[in-house]
DNA sequence: TCCAGTTGTACTCAATCTGAGTAGATCTCG
DNA sequence: CGAGATCTACTCAGATTGAGTACAACTGGA
């Protein structure tokens, strides 16, 4: 390796041509529904298909860096603010894209709920999907497997964006069960009502309310009150309830576990 | 994204100069305790200074293929067989190599118990080093902080190296917490407390052996017994123990969690 | 050969955690 | 104003956990 590499040092042509990129799989959570940021594409291969927004990393631009210029300049915001943001997987299947070789250096965001991205800041076409609508497989499956949309799937992804969102998607499900990274979906105040709305948005599954108030207020700095409470009850109504803020633990103990594991199992 | 995409497809030169490499963090246990394999670097730039096991991603070559050749060269093994073999992350800072821009896949391996590697195969030198002599933090700490190797430590790790190690130990001990992959550190057959030594390496703690038996027994698919037992009692007296294989499940449930997380939380 | 010390395995027991259900007060909507 | 929904706090039985006890089987050294 280490000869390749210094004499290659003097010719970068020596190296295999390869383009990396980072794709970005931001996740919002919108009238109670998991949705997912996508760009239509303007030109070939893909015309016209829907995609995770992405791009060329910059020479000097460190990947973490490039994943925030793509998803702050797709969904209009000028700062990473309270997005989440980290490195999913890296893609790079000689065959995933038809033009050349591209490695892809996915990430996953978490975002509250945004406007529509403003149509016409960008020649692309973006907005917020639900998840619900590209027909994904509901587990995630073998990573070398690919994935198939379910057939009469509206909206087809190019490349194996599919596979990338699948992970994503997955991915996203764990994180919810150690860490405290569902307030990043809320606002900067929350009741637990509507934290319990995002869990169960990624879960895909409802959760028994007075179980998990327990949980959440017993899992220590996941969550602190602000003494302040709803200035109305919920639109179907209910009392008033709490509001609180995000706490400052970095992991969740004990875990908020998601129930029936047990089929995805074996 | 697609304009320039397309554009660039008739001129690969557009594309900023980007070499891709892999490079594995292949873990085993030898005499109860966890070596990462590295490699004696023959050339500048950290001539001399030892790093993981890794290089260029060849031009047909998948990720994991990669990961997989590089990691059989160096073990001198001829088939990935019992190793585990997952992508961990990319590292792609932009002075991370001084020569150019380099973005590494990493991957993380488990493996048995080997052999050293048969010095003469290569010009590399490459050995199982114990972790412990690495000087690594404890913790693996924030991403975006570098890792620091303990002063005095004699094997300080090229490139960014130690933060790959880190990551890729942190993330073997959570594997280990809802996955079967200890039984990768292992032969085929293996008793109960072969695997929970696996785990006190990895977690560098060491466990109740009655509620650790009790809870790997207990967890459907993680182990199923042989039937047979050791031909002796244990090196230092004790009866013949109960030997066992893996068994199918691919995930802990429920989980064996690993003591005393609080430290880490905040 | 025998003994001291170690180990594998199986218990017990109290503390904790979990899922499921109940209950009451509070609020919205019609 | 009444019906229905929701927030929050309980209760309770069952499961899980950590810690300890018990004992037979075994090794190495005396």
């Amino acid at each position: 390796m280490t000869e390749e590499e210094y004499l290659a040092a003097y010719d970068p042509r020596a190296f295999p041509a390869v383009a990396v990129t980072v794709d970005v799989v931001a996740l919002t959570i919108r009238d109670g529904a998991l949705h997912v940021l996508l760009v239509r594409r303007g030109g070939p291969p893909f015309e016209g298909a829907w995609a995770l927004p992405g791009g060329f990393v910059q020479p000097d631009e460190d990947l973490r860096a490039a994943a925030a210029r793509e998803l702050l300049e797709e969904t209009g915001v000028t700062t990473l603010g309270r997005f989440h943001l980290e490195q999913l997987a890296s893609y790079g299947a000689p065959d995933r894209d038809p033009r050349m070789r591209v490695v892809s250096v996915a990430h996953l965001a978490f975002a509250p709920d945004l406007p529509d991205p403003a149509a016409g800041s960008d020649a692309r076409e973006a907005a917020w999907v639900p998840v619900d609508a590209l027909g994904l497989p509901d587990a995630a499956g073998s990573r070398d497997r690919p994935v198939r949309q379910r057939p009469g799937t509206s909206r087809r992804l190019a490349f194996d964006h599919a596979r990338i969102l699948a992970d994503g998607l997955e991915r996203a499900r764990g994180k919810l069960e150690y860490t405290p990274l569902a307030t990043r979906f809320t606002g900067p105040e929350f009741t637990i009502a509507e934290l319990r709305a995002v869990y169960e948005a990624v879960w895909g599954d409802s959760l028994h309310a007075g179980n998990f108030h327990r949980k959440v207020l017993s899992v220590p700095g996941f969550v602190e009150s602000t003494g302040a409470t709803t200035e109305r009850g919920g639109t179907r109504g209910g009392p008033r309830s709490k509001l609180y803020r995000a706490g400052d633990a970095r992991l969740l103990h004990p875990a908020l576990l998601r129930p029936s594991r047990e089929e995805a199992v074996r």
